[in-house]
DNA sequence: TTGATAGGCAAGCGAGCACTTGCCTATCCT
DNA sequence: AGGATAGGCAAGTGCTCGCTTGCCTATCAA
């Protein structure tokens, strides 16, 4: 499991959410759609290279997921480490003290 | 509702989110209860300003509300602002497309 | 092979954040 | 009243983080 550290730093940033917006839309988007989306969609002034560094701290959090093909790399959204954060703090456990996980 | 980059923001540090665990475990907790708590059961050599100023961060972000009663001041854990986290990613709405709320 | 496209690596800079330090206010108890 | 307890305000500091800049590698098309 990624640490939870890496995702809530992850999610800390309003790019990387709006991120995370575009690809729940239309996933398996590579770097350079992904930045004109951006710009276009969301008039974010960003270079390329801020992306990318984005989708790397998204990916190291789990929450991106890439593939490459070719000289193209896809990313896709993985909602999976979101369930973490709900069961931390909505389902206290009767059964045991909590664990910090951070 | 508290704007989403003040949640994602307070949820960004490790020490608060020890802080929710303390409340969610006990609620109602005094600053000065925490801070014992922190240091004796997570070993967190910090002073009260700085879990002061967390608490701050927290009650910004909707997480913790507090309510007065002569010199104490009583903090209670609000998990009501979490379940956005979930609804913004988890169900994408068929309907329409997604509106930045960052 | 040459150029264009897609992406990566690393150093540097400026703003924001966590934390400390010092002092102040308010409430309660004797 | 006076001390003790609970908490607040504000300036300063060091580190982290987002972003830029510059250059490099890999794949594909002509």
């Amino acid at each position: 499991m990624v640490v939870a550290d890496d995702l809530f730093k992850a999610l800390a940033d309003s790019t990387r959410r709006t991120i995370l917006d575009e690809l729940a839309e239309k996933s398996g988007q590579t770097l350079f759609e992904i930045c004109s989306r951006l710009s276009m969609k969301h008039q974010l002034g960003i270079s390329r290279q801020a992306i990318s560094q984005h989708l790397a701290v998204l990916e190291a959090a789990g929450l991106v997921e890439t593939r490459r093909e070719g000289r193209y790399k896809f990313h896709d959204l993985n909602t999976a480490p979101l369930r973490q954060i709900t069961e931390r703090w909505l389902v206290p456990d009767p059964s045991g003290p909590e664990k910090s996980t951070s």
